[in-house]
Parts: structure tokens; C-alpha cells; sequence
RNA sequence: GCCGGGGUGGCGAAAUUGGUAGACGCACCACGCUUAGGACGUGGCUCCCUCGGGAAUGGAGGUUCGAGUCCUCUCCCCGGCACCA
């Protein structure tokens, strides 16, 4: 091994000369011979600082975009900049400087810096959202979606950044902070565009099912857009005093089946009706200062106190459509305006939010779902008469002891509960003291609480030869002290009193089938029941499965079953100065008129003092006003907010497809041919924005008849994170970014993207410390090939080095697909190595080799090829995909109760006989069986040999 | 709290999908080369051990000839959502 090591500089500026100059990686879109491959992967935003970290997105993506063209395919890897946003503007807010300027500076540097990584990415149909070429067509595609109604200017609350000084989309605030600063955002009430993601819902939740990306990706889409079934209810109001109409609300619920159960009914504080309404309450003063306290708490501060807040709306009513009872109106800001209907039916025994506030406010609580339980120990019989009962459960504790009173049943040997039936009429508190009393004596009892509401019991009466259905209601009290009354004598022939303690109330022990429920009330003070079961106190409804007539109930009150959807339409204006300016003008009465498309591209206007307004930057633009006079006349004004940049990265990938057409947005036929999008790899962040906001547009661009497929990715990987040498996440602020540059002087690009690759499996996130070390084991790697060319001769390879070859080149293809370079890699050392033990390395196998590694180490693999004899270039070359020959033999593990004891080198159609023979000869094998007669043996030839002694 | 994904050596990770647990590396240890260090080479490297073996894939059970892989329960970590009715 003479060689020491290769000059990585020179090798990779040779190699980048050579592919630019038999110019490689500019794909043939109208190719019709190979079948097209699109591979995408993020473009990124012009900052200027590319870090380590961004290596990993565009390395790993490359190996596999060079693997996909020696397999044959046509590959399109394309690349361009996101050039529109923030920092652009807030660098030329600091330096002065042209946000263009600063913007295409970047731009050249990470041009370099990118090609420095040996990517195969397409130059040549780079899209700049930031060209008016490019953003022509996004103010193109947004006139489109106002045709359409889908883009629609409105008054609404908005998300306020006070840093950045813009409006946020709901997906940009993160626990009510902005994304970008970090800044506690403002609520206010402002006009703003807005595109109606929320009309394709549905199919953007639904249309998710059969795509075959991560679980995980696909949970973050589904919990964003939030789907839940429910029913819109209508409560008419009126006045308590005269029953005057007061007009209806609409409520929005999941449980409509718990109707008969709501006690008040909650508009949100900015509720439309509230403003009407306030004439007739009669403490309007209240209600006001109420509305105006929730309007000036940010969103942070209303969900990081969750203590229920509101006022009642004293002198109305709504009345329940079910019963026709009249119930209390009250705001509150635990419902919002914005979901739903905003407003709530307030069910406080089975909604826990409503149960907190019927509790702070003194509300009544009915319930009307029974939790069912069925004593499987004492089941209903059939043909016995079915008697239906309300019960008590006195549950007695001893605050001394800690014990509770039970009763143990002499003829059954049962333990329960003081249990017995309500008279018509009767109070459960006292049935409770008197069947306490005549059961077990006990007479001074203090009641603490009853404990939730009635549980449906199922069981066989034995005692009354009857099924039985008990509504059981328990009630909790405190022995005051040990004064008992005498027992009678019936009841002490049937059970006696004794004392449990707390381990003893389980199901095990006791005879309540709804021990569990008794446990869990006993343990926490009683709250909301959420869950299914029987109907009660429901009229008509009662008795019935609250499930099976849920919608039944709907209907017969007049409701409406709809789905409601967490997510919110897409705010898409931003007060900002370097965006895609939205293309509208208004008319001398405000009204918005779409910019004709001759005058597009809408330039943004160049004139504008963006550093000291505080409205829109646009706004100061006297080129932009005079523009819009000109054009449209006296009076009429521009609009001066730009788009959200996530509209210009929700459909640059079709862009490339033509990159330079001045007539249309893409080409329909390169459309057809490329789409969808074969994988498209990015980072976990995008995952509830860009992801989304893409799939919503270019289902919007499908209903336009812009685009054949109605999803544009099939598959999507999210990269795990790459994190400083010291574990934390890399930032200016630790000191620990791991400079490109300098890494790449010293180890050279190649031994970067092997580390890289072999690192991990790249379609997971995890997270990865990056380390020097790694970087210089990789590099040995690619030394130890470079040495081996020197070994390289005209002598044939042998059969076994060929087959090694062909069975890894089929291995690394596999690991390729799913993105597993990590066990390709290895697979490729193993290789090397094998090599290494070769005199004489056949230039035949060599080249062979270099091809498995060209993906990997692109530059290096180019400098051998050439060096050793290849013709043109390496990554021209094919996949060396050789016939593997089925071995003859194969190794068989020999197990004796399924313990490993040894191994033998058998044919792979050796009979069991045969194997069975061989195992035995074995030394290992005979001492464990110990002279023992083997009882059975498992035999998979090829693997596995299992003999069984018992 | 709810939903999703995971727990395998000191570390990153493998494991043909029920068939040799820890491939391939990093770090570490020993030896060799060397004046020395580095680099390189060879070997070792889950734990315990009386050197025959024994235990081990977060924990406890189960199914199976055989379980990291399947089932039940449980603990922990990561991600998403969270006053969404």
C-alpha cells in the first residue's frame, strides 16, 4: 500500500471541470427513451449561511439521484432559490443594502457552495421566486384562485408579529409566539387576503391515507387539518321575562346524543349575535367590559390560563331543542370564534371544559349517559322478566382507620357495597342513612359527596329470580363515630358488617361489576364522564345505546350532521416589502379588481422606503401609486401587501418543468409526463406549512384542469437533524457550526457525503452529533480504494470476487430505494476489503467497483476511473448488475432446543436425514443432547437445524 | 391529556421480516512498527464466569421447536395536537 491518501482538491476541481464540460446533469425533459425519474428535493432560502447541516439535504439526495441514473433512468434533480422573505429585508433594514442585491450575492455564493458538494443537481432550469419571470406566474396562479373564489379578501382576527411587523399564518405562530422571532403575537381585527384551504379539507385529509410516506407525517397533516364529526343544533333565545324571540344560535357539537344534558348554552366573546343581544341583558356594562378584557388578551394569555372566565347574559334564554327547556346564555373565552359555530351547547356532566365552568359558576349538572357495566359473573338470564331499579351504593369510610363498611353476604359469599332501592319520591342521601342504618347499625354519618352519576349495572337478581337492571348512584359518607342501633334479625341472617381496607376494593373481592368506576371516582373528586353508554334522563331516548341513536336524535331535533375541521383558511398578506406583490387594485369604492393579466408581472416597485413605515412598505411607493392611476385612472389604488412566501414554494416544482416560458405558467405535456413527483425529501418543519400548502395547491391547480394528478408528491422523506460536535443544535449563539469549508479542505467533498450516507438511515429523525472523527474514518475508506489502484492488472477476477461483486451491487440497490446508505456502505467496505485481499486487482472487476462507489464519492471514483482506463466517464456507466448464482452450499445453524451449538456447511437440497447425521457427528451437539432421544426435529434447509430432546 | 413513532453494546447503528443478536463504523484496550508522537498494521471489545459455559435487545408475562421481531400488561424517550366543543 505505497499510495497515502489522494489530493481531494485536485481530483474535485478536474472532475466538476469534466462533468460541466460533457455537461452531464442537465436533463433531457423531452427524452423518450428513458423512463423519467423526478426527484426533489427543498430549495433553499438564499440566507447566505450554509452550514454543515445543509450538506446532508443535498448529499444524500444526489447518491441517490446518480444511483437512479446508472440504473438507466431519465433523472430529473433540479434545484433553484426560495428568494422571496424576511431576512432579506431585514439585512437591508441593518446595512442598507438592496434586498436584491443582498439576495443574488447569496445566491452566487450558494451556487458555488452547492456545486462544491459534487451534487448532479439541473442548473439549467433553476427557478428564482424572486425574477419577475417566476413571480409573474404566482401572481398569475393567484388571480386563478380569486377567479375561483379561493382567494378572497376579508375581515377577520389575525395573528400580529410586533417584530416583523406583518400578519402570520396560524401554521407560523408556535405556543402563541411567532415562528420566525419568537415574539408574543397580537390578535387584531384586519382585512387580509386569505386562500380557502379549509374548502379542501376534506380531501386533503382524506387523500392522505393512500400515500405511502411515514405514519408520522401523516398523523402531523391529519391532527393540523383536525376533522371532527358533529351536528349543528339550533337554540332559539328569547328574553326570560316575556319569552320575546331573540333570534337562534347555532351550536356546534360532537355529542349532540348528550342534549338533554346541557344546562347553559356558551357564545364566544366575539360572537356576532353578542352585539345585538346586549340591548336586552340586563347587565350590559358587564357584558361589555367583559368582551373588551378577552379582546385585549393575546392567544398566548388565553390558553396559558385555563381558569374559566365569563359572564352570563342575565334576562336571556336559549331554549333546548330536545326538551324545550329554557337554560342560561353565557360568554365565555373557552369557546372561540373561530371554530365550529362559536358557540357551544354546555353539557358539563360529560364535556370536562363545561363541567369546570358549570363548577366555577354554580351550574347544574345533569347526566344523561349512563357508564354501562355487565356483571359477566352473574349474567342476565334468558327468559327471566327484566326489572329495571334505581339504587344507592352507600360507600361508609372510617377517616380513623381509613377502612370502608362493607357487607359480606353469608349464603352467597359475595362482599359488597350497602346497596337498595329509591322509593318514588325518596332523597338518595337519606335512603342511603336509612339502608345503612338497618344493615349495619351505623347511624352518625356525615355525607361528603356523591360520586359522579348513575351506572347502568347488568346482572341476575338471584335473590329475586329477576334480571336486573340497577342504576346505581354512589354515595360517599364519613363515619362521625361508632354509635350503632341494633340489627335486625333478618338482616343479619342474610349478611354482616365488616371493615375493608383499601386493597380489598377490587373486582377480585367485591361484587359491584363497576368496581373499577367506583375506584376511579373514589380516588379523584368526581368530574365530566366522556365516554359511551346508556341513555338516561333523555325523554324518549332513554334506555338507548347513546351511539346507535346519535344521529337519530339529530335528525329528530332538526339538526344538521356536519364535519367541523380544525385548520384555518391560509392568511396569505404580509405588510412586508419583499414579497410577491399581491396583483389587485381597488377602485375609487374600495372594491378589489384583479391586475389584467397583460399588466403582469405586477413589478414590485423599486422605490420604496421600507426602513421607517410602519404600515406596508408598499405604501410609500410613489412609482406603485402613480403606476395604478396611470393604468386604471383617478381614484383607484394598488394593493400593498405582498404574498406569504409559502405561495411562492407551493408550486415551483412545476416550474421547473419549464423553467423559461414566458406563456404559461409550466408545459401540459412535460406536466403528464413528470408528475407526480416520484420523492421529494425536506425537513419535519415543513411539515404543517409548505407540505400542506403545496398538496392544497395543487388540488386547486387539478380542479383548474392546470395539472393531470390531484397529489403531487408520492413519496415524501423527512431528513433527521444534523446537531453540533457538542450535541446542541448548531447556532451562531453556541459557537459550534461546523464550517463546510474548512471540513471540506481537510477531508475533501467525497469523504462528506460517504460520512453522510453512512451515518444513518436518512428517512429517519433522528438526531445526529456531527463528528470530525466520522468524517476521517470515511475518509480512510475512500484511501483504501484509491490504493487499491495501484494493485490493478490485466489477470482475469476470479469467480467468487465477481459474484461478491453482483450480490453487493444488488444489495446497495435495495438499501437505495428506502434510502438505507448506511447499510449500502457497509456492504461497499466488505467489498473493499475483499478486494484488498486480492495480488492482483482485474481491471474489469475494479471498474466495477468504482461504479458501486461513483454515487458515494463521485469525484474520486471519476479521478480512478479515468486513471485505470475508463473511457468518457464514470458516472456515465451503468449499474453492474451481474446474474448471482444460487450457491450449492449454504451454512445450517445447528440448535438443540433452539440453543446454538454449532454450525454445518451443508448442500442446500441436503434431506433432513442427511443434516440430521451430520449434527450428530458434531461434538458440541452430542454433549448437549446428552445421550438424550430427540423428540422432534425442525428442519429449514439452508438455515436451520433444530433438535428437540423436551 | 389525546394521537403517532421509538427503546438493541460506551456511541451511530445492523439483523434476509419468526431462524447465528450486535454486520459496518466511532471510541476504547493490547501488541507490532516507531527515538517519540501521529499515521499505519494485527488482534480484542455486551455482561458474568470456575474457560465447560451462563445471561442478555426498557420491564413483566404469553404464543412457538425457536421471539429484538407476534400477543397482553407496564415503564421510559421523541414528535404532533391540545379550552377545537
Amino acid at each position: 500500500m505505497a499510495r497515502k491518501g489522494y489530493d481531494h482538491r485536485k481530483v474535485e476541481e478536474v472532475a466538476q471541470k469534466k462533468w460541466a464540460g460533457l455537461d452531464l446533469y442537465s436533463t433531457d425533459l423531452r427524452d423518450e427513451e428513458k423512463e423519467p425519474y423526478y426527484l426533489l428535493i427543498e430549495f433553499p432560502y438564499p440566507s447566505g449561511d450554509l452550514h454543515i447541516g445543509h450538506w446532508y439535504a443535498y448529499v444524500v439526495p444526489d447518491i441517490y439521484a446518480r444511483f437512479k441514473r446508472m440504473q438507466g433512468r431519465n433523472v430529473l434533480f433540479p434545484i433553484g432559490f426560495d428568494a422571496f422573505g424576511l431576512p432579506a429585508e431585514n439585512a437591508a433594514m441593518k446595512n442598507g443594502a438592496d434586498p436584491r442585491r443582498w439576495t443574488e450575492e447569496n445566491m452566487a455564493r450558494m451556487r458555488e457552495q452547492i456545486r462544491s458538494m459534487g451534487t448532479s443537481l439541473d442548473w439549467s432550469k433553476e427557478v428564482v421566486t424572486c425574477d419577475p419571470s417566476y413571480y409573474t406566474w404566482t401572481q398569475w396562479l393567484f388571480l386563478k384562485f380569486f377567479e375561483q373564489g379561493l382567494a378572497e379578501r376579508r375581515e377577520a382576527p389575525v395573528k400580529w408579529c410586533p417584530k416583523d411587523r406583518t400578519v402570520l399564518a396560524n401554521e407560523q405562530v408556535i405556543d402563541g409566539a411567532c415562528e420566525r422571532c419568537g415574539t408574543e403575537v397580537e390578535e387584531k381585527q384586519l382585512t387580509q387576503w386569505f386562500l380557502k384551504i379549509t374548502k379542501y379539507a376534506d380531501r386533503l385529509l382524506r387523500d392522505l391515507d393512500a400515500l405511502p410516506w411515514r405514519e408520522d407525517i401523516k398523523e402531523a397533516q391529519r391532527a393540523w387539518i383536525g376533522e371532527s364529526e358533529g351536528a349543528k343544533l339550533t337554540f332559539s333565545l328569547e328574553t326570560a321575562a316575556t319569552a320575546a324571540s331573540l333570534g337562534k344560535a347555532e351550536v356546534f357539537t360532537t355529542r349532540p346524543d348528550t342534549i338533554f344534558g346541557a344546562t347553559y348554552l356558551v357564545l364566544a366573546p366575539e360572537h356576532p349575535m353578542v352585539e345585538g343581544l346586549i340591548d336586552f341583558v340586563q347587565n350590559p356594562a358587564e357584558v361589555r367590559a367583559y368582551r373588551e378584557t378577552t379582546s385585549r388578551k393575546t392567544e398566548r394569555e388565553r390558553s396559558e390560563n385555563k381558569d374559566k372566565t365569563g359572564v352570563a347574559l342575565a334576562g336571556v334564554v336559549a331554549v333546548n331543542p330536545a326538551s324545550g327547556e329554557r337554560i342560561p346564555v353565557y360568554i365565555a373565552d373557552y369557546v372561540l370564534a373561530s371554530y365550529g359555530t362559536g358557540a357551544v351547547m354546555a353539557v358539563p356532566a360529560h364535556d370536562e371544559r363545561d363541567f369546570e365552568f358549570a363548577r366555577r359558576f354554580r351550574l347544574p349538572v345533569r347526566h344523561v349517559i349512563a357508564p354501562r357495566r355487565v356483571d359477566e359473573r352473574n349474567p342476565h338470564l334468558p327468559d327471566k322478566e327484566l326489572v329495571k331499579r334505581n339504587i344507592i351504593v352507600g360507600i361508609v369510610r372510617n377517616p380513623k382507620t381509613g377502612n370502608y363498611l362493607g357487607l359480606s353476604w353469608k349464603k352467597q359469599g359475595w362482599i359488597s357495597f350497602i346497596t337498595g332501592g329509591i322509593e318514588e319520591g325518596e332523597d338518595m342521601v337519606e335512603t342511603a342513612r336509612r339502608e345503612i342504618a338497618e344493615e349495619t347499625g351505623y347511624t352518625n354519618l356525615r355525607y361528603v359527596r356523591t360520586l359522579g352519576g348513575p351506572v347502568h349495572v347488568e346482572f341476575y337478581a338471584a335473590h329475586k329470580d329477576v334480571n336486573r337492571i340497577a342504576y346505581a348512584n354512589h354515595l360517599l359518607f364519613e363515619l362521625e363515630d361508632e354509635t350503632r342501633a341494633e340489627v335486625s334479625k333478618e338482616e343479619q341472617d342474610l349478611h354482616e358488617a365488616l371493615w375493608l381496607d383499601e386493597g380489598k376494593l377490587t373486582r377480585d373481592q367485591m361484587d359491584h361489576a363497576q368496581m373499577d368506576l367506583i375506584l376511579e371516582r373514589l380516588r379523584s373528586d368526581d368530574c365530566a364522564y366522556t365516554d359511551d353508554g346508556v341513555l338516561i334522563n333523555s325523554g324518549t331516548w332513554t334506555g338507548r345505546d347513546n351511539r346507535e341513536v346519535i344521529w337519530e336524535m339529530v335528525e329528530s331535533i332538526g339538526g344538521e350532521r356536519v364535519k367541523n375541521y380544525r385548520i384555518r383558511d391560509w392568511l396569505v398578506s404580509r405588510q412586508r416589502y419583499w414579497g410577491c406583490p399581491i396583483p389587485i387594485v381597488y377602485d375609487p369604492e374600495g372594491a378589489a379588481h384583479p391586475v389584467p393579466p397583460e399588466h403582469l408581472p405586477w413589478l414590485l416597485p423599486e422605490d420604496v422606503d421600507f426602513t421607517t413605515s410602519d404600515a406596508a412598505p408598499l405604501a410609500s411607493s410613489q412609482e406603485l401609486k402613480e403606476r395604478v392611476t396611470k393604468l386604471f385612472g383617478e381614484g383607484w389604488t394598488p394593493e400593498c401587501d405582498t404574498l406569504d412566501t409559502f405561495v411562492d414554494s407551493s408550486w415551483y416544482y412545476l416550474r421547473y418543468l419549464d423553467s423559461k416560458d414566458e406563456g404559461d405558467f409550466s408545459d401540459q405535456a412535460m406536466l403528464k409526463k413528470w408528475l407526480p413527483i416520484e420523492r421529494y425529501s425536506g425537513g419535519s418543519e415543513h411539515t404543517t406549512m409548505h407540505l400542506l400548502y403545496a398538496r392544497f395547491f395543487h388540488k386547486a391547480l387539478y380542479d383548474l384542469a392546470l395539472v393531470p394528478e390531484s397529489e403531487p408528491f408520492v413519496e415524501r422523506y423527512n431528513r433527521g437533524i444534523i446537531l453540533g460536535p457538542d450535541g446542541q443544535k448548531m447556532s451562531k449563539r453556541w459557537g459550534n457550526v461546523v464550517n463546510p469549508d474548512d471540513v471540506v479542505k481537510q477531508y475533501g467533498a467525497d469523504a462528506v457525503r460517504v460520512y453522510y450516507a453512512f451515518m444513518a438511515p436518512y428517512n429517519e429523525s433522528g438526531h445526529y452529533v456531527w463528528s470530525d472523527k466520522g468524517v476521517e474514518s470515511a475518509r480512510r475508506f475512500l484511501d483504501r480504494i484509491a490504493s487499491l489502484a495501484d494493485t490493478v492488472g490485466d489477470a482475469d477476477a476470479s469467480e467468487a470476487l465477481m459474484q461478491m461483486i453482483a450480490r453487493t451491487a444488488r444489495k446497495i440497490a435495495e438499501d437505495a430505494e428506502r434510502f438505507k446508505f448506511n447499510t449500502a456502505v457497509a456492504a461497499l467496505m466488505v467489498l473493499v476489503r475483499e478486494f484488498e485481499g486480492q495480488e492482483e486487482v482485474s481491471r474489469t472487476a475494479y471498474h466495477d467497483l468504482l461504479r458501486l462507489v461513483a454515487p458515494f464519492a463521485p469525484h474520486l471514483a471519476e479521478h480512478l476511473w479515468e486513471e485505470t482506463g475508463g473511457e468518457r466517464s464514470v458516472h456515465e456507466a451503468s449499474w453492474p448488475e451481474g446474474a448471482i448464482a444460487a450457491s450449492a452450499e449454504a451454512t445450517v445453524i445447528v440448535q438443540v432446543n433452539g440453543k446454538k451449538r454449532g454450525e454445518l456447511l451443508l448442500a442446500v437440497d441436503a434431506g433432513e436425514e442427511e443434516a440430521v447425521a451430520a449434527a450428530r457427528g458434531l461434538e458440541a451437539v452430542e454433549k448437549a443432547l446428552a445421550g438424550q432421544e430427540i423428540a422432534k426435529t425442525v428442519y429449514v434447509p439452508g438455515r436451520i437445524l433444530n433438535l428437540v430432546v423436551v
